[in-house]
RNA sequence: GCUGGCGUAGCUCAAUAGGUAGAGCAGCUGACUUGUAAUCAGCAGGUUGCGGGUUCAAUUCCUGUCGCCAGCUCCA
């Protein structure tokens, strides 16, 4: 037997012998580390600790602290999960695909007599923890496609076969644990006794294949951790979460509401709701024109034949909203563009004018499907803090490097994490390969110089061009859109936009489609539940209130309430004849940052004591001290 | 749009194996004049989302519709 060499990820050499699994190297450098391995990788690729060696290689053992540790262990978690329900219902569920996901896994399965419910998840997550405690070895086997594919035949796993024949491979690889066997590229763990703590948590429809034309599966989700303090801490989490969860929140805070007589997707904005809007839209009508955009404004319906024009008609059309007047037809706007388009239009352009921006708080209806509509974060009609950038060729670059370092400074005022994206050409689009290629490169070189870590979406464009997506992180580590930068040849060919050029030729001007904050209700939505509803001062609908101890001080607290208004501070008044306690108490639900209580040591000195939302009383102040403090504290945020 | 679940007072939730609904909070009225997270008492509040069907009787069962929730698909 030839000795081999396996190289460790600190760079040390060890010599064994060719056949060597990768479980005895382990246990050659500890035990401990044996035991702790729930995979491998040689030469980068993901095996199980049972899997030998046979040739020179580079050795990494993989452990729960890593990410590929947590996937193998969830996957196998998935296995069990699917043991459990085949030991339980037996001939009436199929078995389909089960993935690790991040925090857990989920398992579609199929049948046709069964329904799952909730009520039996306790009794699947025994029976998955009796399936552990045995400790099953888990076992990798491999046969040739056509033996497979009889097996799983014979077992009456009509979606494994289906799998199977879609394979490429000629052999494919199978895992077993007891009586259940798996297709499956693994790796897994070496045995069911290392899975320790799980909890399935819901039930939803999934297609087959994620296709709509499919059947619709069951799918069972789940989280799995290494250790029960490790899935505790990530069920209070989501408690947590939940809490914080802006549909909620918006109405304990009365922010907005939706009404089924208006219709779905509809935001109505109460008081507060509308002031926090305001405020936001004040501070982006303020950074836009400190930027060098003008604000514009364009009517909510055009002719549907500009639509036509447009393009929006012929890929949209299902998602508008149409009215009809006078045998005249008219798009309701599902975006702000066209009136960019006929703004530019408005007179001869010349390449001194360039680049133009128009910025246009624009509200837009599009009909989303039923289904996917969430709160604030998808709704039916939305305002967008929309900017359309003309510009030469040779300004591209730099004003989609200006459209990206405004992205970042506004996500640091509010303190998001974000991850971005670049989308390519999909296949339903329209315009030149040199166009695209010319917007996707400008894109591409401004993420680059930026020196921030992007992903590559391939296929992913809009129709008209390539883009840029960021996405925030909310309270429940969803991903949501807000920012996107799209470049755009199509439009200004369509609309003949031109410029006269230095050399008094007519040229093309690009076009740049860009949002930052995106949708404002969307955005509002994830500020709830990232602020938990404790909004910044600055953004804080009401900033104060005034609140007396008894009648004796009405008129004063009044007086200091008009005051502070006229200084400009968002501040309300609760002079009802309720213990301070309970007053104190309403504003704190209410989450308002200051509470300013006026009693009759107030009076007699002139003073209000402010009480910040924190539990921290400030001592007696004159209201100038607490206006400055209020926009000192203000400004520190932009 | 699809699959599954759900819809009772402003909110959170009870109740009915089919016999026309109840509590807390909020609201209103009164008393209390109160110092940093709930003063007490009384009153009022519902065609049980909406339409149709079965039934002597429907909030409960069936059906349609609207809406909500979870997920899938989608998101110019």
């Amino acid at each position: 037997m030839e000795a081999i060499r396996v190289e460790l990820p600190d760079g040390s050499i060890r010599e064994v012998a060719e056949g060597i699994s990768v479980f005895e190297v382990a246990r050659s450098i500890s035990e401990g580390l044996a035991s702790q391995s729930v995979a491998a990788k040689v030469d980068g690729h993901l095996v199980d600790v049972s899997s030998t060696l046979d040739r020179d290689c580079r050795l990494e053992l993989i452990t729960l602290n890593s990410e590929d540790g947590l996937d193998v262990y969830r996957h196998s978690a998935a296995h069990l999960m699917a043991h459990a329900v085949k030991d339980l219902f037996g001939g009436e569920v199929q078995v389909t695909i089960g993935p690790s996901i991040e925090n857990g896994f989920y398992y579609d399965f199929y049948s046709d007599t069964h329904k799952f419910t909730p009520e039996e998840f306790e009794k699947i997550e025994s029976r998955m923890a009796e399936l552990a405690k045995a400790d099953l070895p888990i076992e990798r086997e491999e046969m040739t496609r056509d033996s497979a594919i009889e097996l799983f035949r014979q077992m009456g796993e009509s979606y494994k076969v289906k799998l199977i024949e879609d394979l490429p491979n000629e052999t494919v690889s199978l895992y077993r644990q007891g009586e259940f066997v798996d297709l499956c590229r693994g790796p897994h763990l070496p045995s069911t006794g290392k899975i320790k703590a799980f909890k399935l948590t819901s039930l939803a429809g999934a297609y087959w294949r994620g296709d709509e034309k499919n059947a619709m599966l069951q799918r069972i989700y789940a989280t799995a951790f290494p250790d029960k303090k490790q899935l505790k801490a990530y069920l209070d989490k989501l408690e947590e979460a939940r809490k914080r969860d802006h549909r909620k929140l918006g109405r304990e805070l009365d922010l907005f509401s939706f009404n089924d007589e208006a219709g779905a997707g509809l935001v109505i904005w109460h008081p507060k709701g509308a002031l926090l809007r305001t405020v936001l839209e004040d501070f982006e009508r303020k950074e836009h024109l400190r930027r060098g955009y003008d604000i514009v404004m364009g009517p909510q319906i055009l002719r549907t034949d500009l639509w036509k024009t447009s393009g929006h008609y012929e890929n949209y059309r299902e998602n508008m909203y149409f009215t009809e007047v006078d045998e005249q037809s008219y798009g309701i706007k599902p975006m702000n563009c066209l009136a960019h388009m006929l703004i530019y239009k408005s007179k001869k352009r010349s390449y001194r004018d360039l680049p133009l921006r128009f910025f246009e708080l624009g509200t837009v209806h599009r009909h989303e499907k039923s289904g996917v509509l969430h709160g604030l974060l998808r709704v039916r009609g939305f305002t967008q803090d929309d900017a359309h950038i003309l510009c030469t060729p040779d300004q591209l670059d730099g004003e989609i490097k200006g459209v990206l370092r405004f992205v970042q400074d506004v996500m640091k005022i509010f303190g998001f994490e974000y991850e971005m994206e670049i989308s390519t050409r999909p296949e339903k689009s329209i315009g030149s390969d040199v166009d695209w290629e010319r917007a996707t490169s400008a894109l591409m070189s401004a993420l680059k110089d930026s020196g921030l870590p992007f992903e590559v979406n391939e296929g992913d464009g809009a129709f008209y061009g390539p883009k840029i997506d960021i996405k925030l992180k909310d309270a429940l580590d969803r991903r949501w859109q807000c920012a996107t930068i799209q470049c755009d040849f199509t439009l200004p060919d369509r609309f003949d936009l031109s410029y006269v050029g230095p050399d008094g030729e007519k040229h093309r001007p690009v076009m740049v489609h860009r949002v930052i904050v995106g949708a404002i209700e969307r955005f509002v939505g994830v500020l709830i539940e990232h602020y938990a509803g404790n909004f910044p001062l600055w953004l804080s609908p009401v900033q104060a209130r005034v609140v007396n101890v008894t009648d004796r001080q009405a008129d004063y607290a009044r007086e200091v309430t008009q005051l502070l208004r006229e200084a400009g501070i968002r501040v309300d008044s609760d002079l009802r004849n309720e213990k301070l306690g309970y007053k104190i108490r309403e504003a704190q639900i209410e989450k308002i940052p200051y509470m300013l209580v006026i009693g009759d040591k107030e009076v007699e000195e002139g003073t209000l004591s402010p009480r910040h939302r924190s539990g921290d009383s400030l001592n007696a102040m004159k209201p100038d001290e607490f206006i400055q403090l209020v926009q000192d504290e203000c400004r520190l945020y932009h």
